[in-house]
DNA sequence: ATTAAGTTTTGGACCGCTCCAATACGCGGA
DNA sequence: TCCGCGTATTGGAGCGGTCCAAAACTTAAT
């Protein structure tokens, strides 16, 4: 007696249009086999029943869905809201409208964490291909997921990983324009604030000590290892930098937020340390912040992974690099002549 | 010969513990009806296999799955991360692990907004019930969706939609809150900045009015609408303001992003205007920023929207407030006594 | 007109699970 | 020992699709 909303199914569809389930199907999954005259047909008796694909039946029958799951690691990072973003309005661009977006959450502790359930239960909808922003701890994780689901990661590390594909920064590049830059500004004692992430963080530590030997600043070399990725680990940090006996001039962070972190100690302090962030969020651009960073290149970084999405691996490589650019703001700061040697 | 990777089925573990598939089906959807003696083999079997339900199959077949979809609404809103992770870590300790996560993301323009694809996408799955959180824009969507499915909107505005359960601010008394501790510095002509969620907006804007009126300051009302919800849309509004003919000596704003822009407007003037915020996300806390704000109670928030989740209307409303609470920072001053009648 | 070789279309098994009606079991009472 | 009844277990149909081998239809060549 009720309006019954029961979805239209295949076979609905394909009974109003007088022909056999399989051939709805196949307008769907391969319409160019299907002849004109019955696709005409069926498309109108599905557009009459307001038919859809069933999602779920789709999946299950085909052992592969036809949407793109994203897992997105840190919801208060804004660096992955804005891959994210990019990514997502290319998809939509080339046509895809299916995705499915799964998002790490932070424990009690505030730190973020990766359950294997809710991987498990994204992957287990069959996605056609996962991409990953950021960082997840334990990616020797993604190892283990089913071998034909093809594992992207945007701006994240994959070291410890074959399978991925994975786009992000030259690291090494980075700290190259980050020590050089400050190193204009007359700096050479340089300290860097390392986070959590194992393997970018390794990458970006070495690109450090590699900059740092460049220039003879070698014995200045000093890495402090922040309690997590954010700015109440920056501020942690550098306030126990600060009141160490040789504190350094210009602190180069592993990334925007930790640099918040820092700033807000520096500020505290009334000191005059330089600091440069990395990420170039919007964060950083705040008038009230205005910090020195790093544009990952976040355009170009999506760009790529939208299209390894769509399959198309161009260059067939592994690891696809994006260039790093400096922007400058006011907490980068020439070093005044003092007693500094 | 490679190491296949097949997942076992239900089947698999039925001929490993020796019952039929339904049985293990049985174990795990309602357990108190199989007898200790066979479902201690199920489950042995099960973990010998390494079985895992899976959820695509249950689903389909069930017309409705074991899980609960969350849609975000705006990934660069740190308030929505907030409650997401608390929300999440109530249902965790609930021993509800499963939840698909749907980000609304941001156009090329900027603006967030919600494609009904995605949200038909996850809807198509069959969630248990849908979480929301955040207002969403076209909130009359929810309207559509299958009628069994229980929608509950955190932190966000329902008006215009009967099925849905909402759990949000009191947002009367924020508004008495705000004006109350503006007036009590002295403030007598305060704007407010509005957002453009239309119908929490609203709300809101009738509380500032009333609030005015109630200490008669009712010809000083003036409520500015902001071209969206963030930070860059409160600095602009704002910049209008200054250069208007009387600006107020005190702004109101729907949220913190909005405070946070219109902070930065009124440092690049050099005035010296109070501002208040609103959801005390981590942003309005930096001590960069440190903007007065209101907390909406997050934690309050999420445990109901949990307890809803799981099914539990205690009260049986349809809407349940939490109490806002004014945290005072420097970014409200007294106001100075000067050619201000 | 007949046959060969495509090209379209179809029926049915199946994906992994739930649900229900039917069957088997277990146990106390006649 | 047999019956009855409540509880535990089972087989099979079905959820809405995909996929494949076979059937039906075309078209071109002999």
């Amino acid at each position: 007696m009720t309006n019954m909303t029961k979805r239209p199914t295949i076979r609905d569809v394909a009974a109003e249009a007088g022909v056999s389930k399989s051939l709805v199907s196949l307008v769907y999954s391969s319409p160019k086999s299907v002849s004109e005259k019955r696709k005409e047909k069926i498309l109108k008796a599905a557009e009459k029943l307001g038919y859809a694909p069933n999602f779920l039946a789709r999946s299950l029958a085909a052992d592969s869905g036809t949407f793109i799951a994203i897992l997105v690691q840190d919801l208060h990072n804004p660096l992955i809201a804005e891959v994210a973003d990019q990514v997502r309005i290319r998809l939509e661009k080339a046509g895809r409208f299916y995705y499915i977006t799964s998002a790490m959450y932070r424990n009690e502790e505030g730190q973020p964490f990766l359950d294997k359930q809710s991987l498990k239960s994204i992957v287990d909808l069959r996605p056609e291909s996962l991409l990953v922003i950021g960082s997840i701890p334990k990616i020797e994780i993604l190892e283990s997921l089913p071998t034909n689901l093809p594992i992207i990661v945007a701006s994240g590390a994959t070291v410890g990983i074959n399978r991925a594909i994975s786009i992000r920064t030259n690291e090494e590049e980075w700290m190259e324009l980050v020590v050089g830059h400050l190193a204009e500004l007359g700096h050479t004692h340089i300290s860097h604030i390392a986070g959590v992430s194992p393997v970018v963080g390794k990458d970006r530590e070495s690109g450090y000590v590699k900059a740092m030997k460049a220039r003879g600043f070698g014995k200045n070399i000093e890495v402090l290892q922040a309690k997590s990725d954010d700015e109440n680990a920056g501020y942690e940090i550098t306030k126990e930098l600060l009141e160490s006996k040789n504190p350094p001039t210009a602190i180069a962070c592993f990334n925007d937020l930790i640099a918040v972190g820092a700033q807000s100690a520096i500020n505290e302090s009334k000191s005059d340390i330089s600091i440069v962030g990395y990420d170039n969020t919007y964060l950083s651009g705040l008038s009230q912040i205005d910090i020195t960073t790093i544009d990952p290149g976040n355009r170009e970084i999506a760009d790529i992974s939208a299209n390894l999405i769509m399959g198309e691996n161009i260059d067939n490589k592994q690891l696809y690099l994006s260039k790093p650019k400096l922007i400058i703001r006011s907490s980068s700061k020439k070093l005044k002549k003092s007693k500094e040697k």
